[in-house]
Parts: structure tokens; C-alpha cells; sequence
DNA sequence: CGAGGTCAGTTTATATTTCAACAGTTGACC
DNA sequence: GGTCAACTGTTGAAATATAAACTGACCTCG
């Protein structure tokens, strides 16, 4: 599955460095390592599956998520490129097929000439909140019911610390 | 950031089931499952900065060690497509570009004649070779220099769980 | 044998993402 | 006030991904 080489390609004693300096992974941090990029993908992929029968994809519903939270439901463009961690150019063309859908809608931005928000409609709030239960549902019995409650959390505090540290002030610009 | 929607869009008691039996996810579990997606999304995107460099996307790279690690250098597209987890479309397009590049070379299987051996060749190998080095450092710094080594082994457990729950057979088929 | 089913891999069409260039707006500074 | 850099958002083309149809090869059971 998700290999990554973290040994030398030619192998080298585990957990060494080698003439280079690189402090290779040994192997059981290797194994950790590969088991992240398996679950990350075999989850990742579930979950598409999961929206796919709402007709949504995964970058689609979390614009949906980000605006519903929005006082007003309503939220600019590049608020919502930051939060949701896109380039403005994706969400642009994201926004448009919503739009298209007619689950959002865009306007000018009333103090700032340049700005664009972009708005939740009804019908974009019911479509989420249908596709809500069945996303809840996945991260439950794909995610949550592999494990206890804590050892849950404690990934949770643990990937924060990996989050913060990429990104301290939790506002990622690509 | 990443958000999903874990509480319904409305706003109910955390914890609770709501009347469509839904079990929405409580404040904690809420907290865990963003830190999940942020850092997932942000570590994805280092990582890729980091291939970038070498001119390797995350899948063409992953190619490239599975197939490093494979006797003789070698594999069938097949088993290629599922232990780096991709469909048998998207591998047959990356192997293609990774052809062009003179990374591999493909011939066909000698005991099945539907079957295609995708070898690495030695400048994939020396491909290989310099960028594990940038990657597994990168791994260091921003997965494992974040928390402690007993954490991480901890997370790649829990992971483990996930993945092997999703896919038992460790044999993706997309 | 040989008909039907399955399997390996590719191809084609379509959708999405990325990248670079762009146009209009704002704000700071002189 | 004028200039210039930075910012907002869009656009269109190229790269990449996904889905479904397709080719040729194997397999099995009558």
C-alpha cells in the first residue's frame, strides 16, 4: 500500500544515519508511518463513496459545512478558500458547479468592491443537512468504532499538535 | 478548515441521536475528527511540496518505492494498482508518465500474456534514491518531531485498525 | 472443443485540479 | 492627487483524475 521509503532505498541499519546525515525511519515507526497512509487513503476514498450518493464531493460539502456555520450563512471567497484549505482558484471554480446546482449563490461583497460572498440557499442547506447524516454515520463506523473513545481523542490532540505546527496560525494560504 | 458537518447543520445537544437515530459526535470527538482532517490536509500538501522538488508527484513516488522493493525491482500492474492503493485506470496513466520520464519501463509478463511487468529502471532508482532523502525527513519534522515516539507508534496503531477494518485483505481494489 | 464468464490492462470521454496570466480595487506612501 | 505594490477574484489552458466501455487473454465446465 502507501509506502513512502523510509528506509534507504538500499537499506541500511534501521533507525541509523547514513553518510548523508538522513536519520531514516526504523521499523516500527516505519510501520506506524505506513499504516497513516493507508488509513488516510482507504478512509478518504469510503468517505467520497459516502457523498457520492448525495451528489456531493468531499471539497463541495465541506464549502457547504464552512457556510452553514457562517453567521448569515454566508461567508467571502477567500475567508472560504482559507478555512477550507483550497487555492482561490479551486474554490472559484467549486463555487461556480454549486452555483450551477443552485445549493449557493454569489454577490458583491457590499464594502469591499473586489470581495465576492457567496451564500448558502435552502436548497443548498437541506442538501447538506441530508448528506450530514450519512457522512456522521461513516467517520462513526469507519473511524470511531476501530477504537476507544480515548485512544480516539488522543489522536486527535496528537494530530492537532502536527496541524499547528504546519500551520500555527490555522489560516493555511495556498 | 477541513470541516464535516458532525453536529446537524441546526444545532441539537451534542452527543445525542437526534430523531433520525443519527448519532451525532459530541464536542470532543468533533474537536479530534478536525484535527484529523486539518492535519491530514496540511501534511499532504508539505509532502507534496517536498516530492515537488524532485519532480515526483505522491503517487508517482510511492510507484517508485514500491517498486524498489520489489525482488528484481519489478511488479505487475495489478499488484502495483493495489498496494499503492489506485485504480487500475489512474496507475496505468501515472506508469505511463513515469515511462516518458525514463523512470520505468513496462514489458510484457511472460507467464500471462494479458499481464505487464513495470520494472524501475536504474535513473528511476536513482530518482528514487534522492528524493527519499528530503522525504523521510520531512516525515521527521513533521509528523514525528511533533509528538513522541511512543504517541506516534500509538497512532500508527490505531490507524492500523482503521485500514485493516476498511480493508481486511490489505488489498485495495478501487 | 467452445461458449460464457472473469480477469488484466488500456482507452476514451468527462470532470476536476492546477497553473499562469489577467482585470479591477484598495491602501499606503510620497 | 498620483503612483505603485498588494489583494480579490476570475479566466482559460494544460495536467491529472475518475468512470465506463472495450480488447484480448485465461478459465472452467458442458
Amino acid at each position: 500500500m502507501g509506502s513512502a521509503a523510509e528506509t534507504p532505498p538500499a537499506d541500511v541499519t534501521a533507525g541509523s544515519a547514513d553518510d548523508s546525515g538522513t536519520r531514516w525511519l526504523d521499523v516500527e515507526e516505519q510501520r506506524a508511518w505506513r499504516s497513516y497512509l493507508r488509513a488516510v487513503r482507504l478512509l478518504d476514498e469510503e468517505m467520497r463513496r459516502g457523498l457520492e450518493r448525495h451528489g456531493l464531493s468531499h471539497p463541495e460539502y465541506e464549502i457547504l459545512v464552512r457556510l452553514s456555520e457562517s453567521p448569515e450563512r454566508k461567508a467571502r471567497m477567500s475567508e472560504l478558500a482559507s478555512s477550507v484549505v483550497s487555492s482561490r482558484s479551486r474554490l472559484t471554480h467549486t463555487v461556480a458547479r454549486l452555483q450551477q446546482a443552485g445549493l449557493v449563490d454569489r454577490r458583491a461583497c457590499p464594502d469591499d468592491r473586489r470581495g465576492v460572498e457567496c451564500v448558502l440557499t435552502e436548497e443548498g442547506f437541506a442538501a447538506l443537512e441530508a448528506a450530514a447524516h450519512t457522512h456522521v454515520e461513516d467517520v462513526r463506523s469507519l473511524l470511531l468504532d476501530a477504537m476507544t473513545r480515548e485512544e480516539f481523542l488522543a489522536l486527535g490532540r496528537s494530530l492537532a499538535k502536527v496541524a499547528d505546527r504546519i500551520d500555527p496560525q490555522g489560516l493555511a494560504q495556498v
